[in-house]
DNA sequence: TAAAGGATGTTAAAGTTTGTTAAAACGCTC
DNA sequence: GAGCGTTTTAACAAACTTTAACATCCTTTA
């Protein structure tokens, strides 16, 4: 929950925050925004400390009858250290003063978040390729028959490829990322990890990968 | 532990803790912290980030890799976006920029401490891996029928793989915590602790222990 | 359009890292 | 100093990655 009275910054907030899958409900003044709490189950609160009706002190004092748990992040141009402190003594889990940048508003939001629950999942590792299931992390690639353990360049390779699924994956790219240096050799041992991956994934007529000449590969699926 | 080489600000800060009857050790480099966070057990890391011999940064992400839950704070003069924004992706769970006061830190630990006191001490050294229960302390991996006894050494190399859940835990970095030197028949006794521990894990077939070639082991349990 | 040169495909060998088992060495207790 | 549990060393096996060698494909250009 997003409290905030200035218009501006809190639909920009509510904007990135949503791109970021923050699910944002944002109201503009102090009073409604008990309401919603009162009514909706949120994860996290974040509350501007001056507003119209009531005040965001006020606020999370109020909150925190209510639920002693949930985290409570103050938003305010206020630096003056008794209002930090202020901000604090009332439960707060942090206290950002204006001008912020969205990005640290994101990681102190999330650094909070993972001291509450699980941490957020990063990145993908798994996929299904055509009839295969791919298993990033447990290096896996499984076929309805069968199961076969890929070593770690392997899949590496494949994740890259995955991750860029119809899309072509430069060499280069790929190189730094995987083997950190391109140089000539390490270009050649690619090459012949490519030929294992295909060797794997030659089952499946509609699953190819792809040379793009001077460019790289692309994973190619086609589903129908 | 409150790693600072300002020696005025270190001991100011140690004093205040102190006062606040929060226990304190004061160590005026990284290197030096490092080999405290080894050797005792804290609750939570006050690291400035410009430090001779090892800066803030690298040892937190050391830190990191020994125990994924301390909670870290980083306190710097340096307030530009790029390093806030690195220091929360190391894990930060706050990053406060000098000057600041004294009570308003006090305040941002507690904030801290409210939310990891259940786990209290943060030093965690007790997982569910799998099937299984480890717990470090009394180096003891259970499971619903028996009951295995580790030797101190199976117990560390678990405990670090258990920290690094589902990461590669590198061999170097694991020798040198454990074995404290990385030479070569260091490097070969650990791999006779893996496969120790491969065996003693092999109970549950969504447990793994993968190597990454060149790299290290990757503790894999897939949750379902 | 055919030749040339570079890029990619494929296979196998060589070299390195890791897996596994057992014996030897170590350190502690009695 | 014998006995016992732990850790290291040794020796061999297996797996992984890189290098090498040669074949084929693609693009350029005369």
């Amino acid at each position: 929950m997003l409290a905030e009275d200035d218009e501006n910054l809190g639909s920009l907030l509510q904007e990135y925050l949503q791109a970021k899958n923050y699910e944002t409900d944002w109201v503009n003044n102090g009073e409604k925004a008990f309401r919603h709490f009162e009514q909706f189950h949120y994860d996290l609160c974040l509350l501007d400390v001056m507003m119209p009706v009531k005040d965001g002190f006020a606020l999370a004092s109020e909150i925190r009858i209510l639920n002693s748990e949930i985290p409570i992040i103050f938003l305010t141009a206020k630096s003056m250290k008794e209002d930090v402190l202020e901000g604090f003594s009332l439960g707060a889990d942090d206290y950002i003063t204006k001008p912020f940048s969205m990005e640290e508003l994101l990681f102190r939001i999330e650094a909070i978040l993972r001291r509450t629950k699980g941490a957020r999942g990063g990145d993908k590792n798994q996929w299904s390729i055509g009839e295969f299931a791919f298993d990033a992390q447990k290096q896996l690639l499984t076929r309805p028959g069968s199961q076969q353990k890929l070593t770690t360049k392997e899949s590496e390779l494949l994740k890259l490829l995955c991750n860029n699924m119809n899309q072509v994956l430069e060499r280069n790219f790929a190189l730094k990322a995987i083997w950190i240096d391109d140089n000539y050799f390490n270009a050649r041992s690619m090459d012949v990890y490519i030929t294992k991956l295909r060797k794997y994934l030659k089952g499946d007529p509609n699953v190819q990968i792809i040379n793009v000449h001077g460019k790289g590969y692309k994973l190619v699926v086609d589903e129908t």
